[in-house]
DNA sequence: AATCACACCCAAAGCGCTTTGGATATATCG
DNA sequence: CGATATATCCAAAGCGCTTTGGGTGTGATT
């Protein structure tokens, strides 16, 4: 059942049929009604790729996913992502169309989606520092939103962040106001602008309390449950180890109270432990007190809100770039206390 | 640029450059020769859209999220079949449209996508028990493959499954042969096709072994970190707890090795655990004495797989269906051990 | 020299929709 | 009543590609 097909039977021609479904003001309420009737009961659903070649525009959103064998995009932090901005477009009938590309193709495929307007807008996702896609995707012209920050002011193109240099630097301020003095940070890979960032505000806090950053007692990389523990059990080893642990991601910390239990030390008495949480729904740190004290901020709304940015400029070439950032709350959980003496 | 200025470019028709861009015998080796070499220069690509409506097809394929509020489906598990399934799309020229759509909106996407063949197949998630959406595809006539299984025969239509039902029965053998008698299960939601298997899987071997399966030893729900930890907590207040846990993904394992620990018990020794592990990327279970005693099977190599079950069922659509199963490898690690005394 | 078979190329229709630029009928107005 | 709006509809072109159904020129065959 397509347009013509659907005219026929109306005795009207599709011109009509056309305006009618889409709102056009050039056509009578009762014949309005009748189309829009016989559609329903005909089950019309007009071609998508006929719309979209007719029109320019898509209806869907790409996001592209850098398949690298050095890092892995494709995480619980993206799945939740992922969740929360196709809410978004279902709800404003865009699809998403997800490409995972190569490292080396990563341009090429960015170029060829420009060129033939596959997608009415993009997210970039996980952004590096000084990332040059930015630069591409300006230059190419088409509608983006990054989900994170690339550069240091972020001018001149939509983003929206999460202030992860304030929340790193209350985190570690609220554990050297514990008396911690000793801090462990297991950070993600700080070549990502989000840990660069969190590395930037535990110095920030540090140097604020008149405490040198120690290398020994940081790390970075790809934030999974193994490296937490791996990264806690080198700092436990220190002749001086560290009374507190700040994390990057609720999986690190996993790992990091793995670590903790291996030694019989007890989170939040003998070591504590700080997270950043995402929120994600799998691993909800609920509860009357959650098990984890944190630094939270939901993905999923995140995604959610990134989405709802980019369908704004999509529908509005001239809208100017929106930035936003978004503070995480601090949350008290079980797992800090004082230091021990 | 498109076929049209290219072909002016050349002084050829459209036609013949179309014939030559895409390998037909019509067109002499020179002038394809010519023709490549003129798109590669002027970067010609053809619009996916216009091809595609000229052709019929998309060169895309489906994946359907429910957005339940009652069930998760944009879990850890969904992104690392993404993953696997997009690596395949990409370097087989295809792409993946998600749709995150509500419970009561599903089969209407599905007629929608079919009717106007939006994509050329789709893959269907986290199939239920007697799962509708089978027959429906069927009889919508659009290709598919299911991740999992619906019915118990799974005939007539194309599935990757894990044999979940016989890896439950040998995890829950291999328990038994360790002296344990009370085995708690921590299952997933039991109206999902595979949690069903794993149950009667495990009721397989309990049965074998003379033992009546104990509702109180059994739990089913989300497979998330603070379930598994509910699940424990609950069991091992039992006047009989019990002295092995079996646990339908990671991150509930994860959860139950929280509860013994909250409780001094040492996993292995005290109370063994024993998982379901879908290989994530980031959840890795590895090291010389892996964490946990599971069995396994990689879901990422599932979405890699059943991607390219798809691809084969859509480029020859008399293909006859594909099925598959696969025994999940059961790997000792330091969370199991006899039951103690 | 006429015939045939190829190899090579092209014009035009068609995929299903939107949109421009009228056409026609009805209502409004001086 | 004729002129002018206004409301309502339509024919046809166009989006960028593929594909059908020829057409033309060359060399081989008779």
């Amino acid at each position: 059942m397509n347009l013509k097909a659907l005219s026929e039977k109306l005795g009207l021609s599709p011109t009509t049929v056309s305006r009618a479904l889409n709102g056009y003001p050039e056509v009578s309420d009762a014949t309005r009604r009748r189309v829009l009737d016989a559609a329903r009961r005909y089950h019309y659903r007009p071609n998508t790729r006929a719309k979209s070649l007719a029109t320019g525009r898509t209806m869907s959103i790409g996001h592209v996913i850098p398949l690298s064998t050095k890092h892995e995009m494709v995480n619980p932090i993206f799945a939740d992502f992922i969740a929360g901005a196709g809410e978004t477009y279902s709800r404003a009938g865009y699809d998403m169309s997800l490409s995972v590309v190569r490292d080396e193709d990563e341009a090429r495929v960015y170029r060829e989606l420009a060129q033939n307007r596959s997608v009415d807008g993009i997210i970039v996702h996980g952004p590096r520092v000084d990332d040059p896609r930015i630069g591409l995707l300006q230059e190419l012209g088409l509608p983006f939103v990054v989900h994170g920050r690339a550069s240091e002011t972020g001018a001149g193109y939509s983003w929206l962040d999460v202030n992860n240099r304030r929340a790193f630097a209350r985190a570690t301020r609220f554990l050297l106001d514990l008396g911690h003095r000793r801090i462990g940070l297991v950070n993600g890979i700080e070549t990502m602008s989000f840990a660069h960032r969190r590395r930037l505000g535990h110095e920030d806090a540090l140097s604020a309390a008149g405490i040198g950053p120690d290398p020994a007692l940081m790390r970075a990389g790809e934030m999974t449950e193994p490296y937490g523990h791996a990264a806690a059990c080198e700092m436990l080893e220190l002749d001086r180890p560290p009374t507190a642990f700040l994390t990057s991601s609720f999986l690190a910390a996993m790992g990091v109270r793995r670590a903790l239990e291996d030694r019989g030390l007890k989170p939040g008495r003998d070591v504590s432990i700080l997270t950043h949480d995402d929120v994600l729904s799998y691993l909800a740190n609920e509860g009357d007190v959650p098990l984890y004290t944190a630094v939270r901020s939901s993905v999923r709304a995140a995604g959610r809100r990134c989405a709802e940015m980019l369908l704004d400029i999509v529908t509005d070439p001239d809208h100017a770039p929106i930035q936003e950032i978004w503070e995480a709350e601090l949350v008290l959980g079980q797992s800090t206390g004082p230091a021990p003496a």
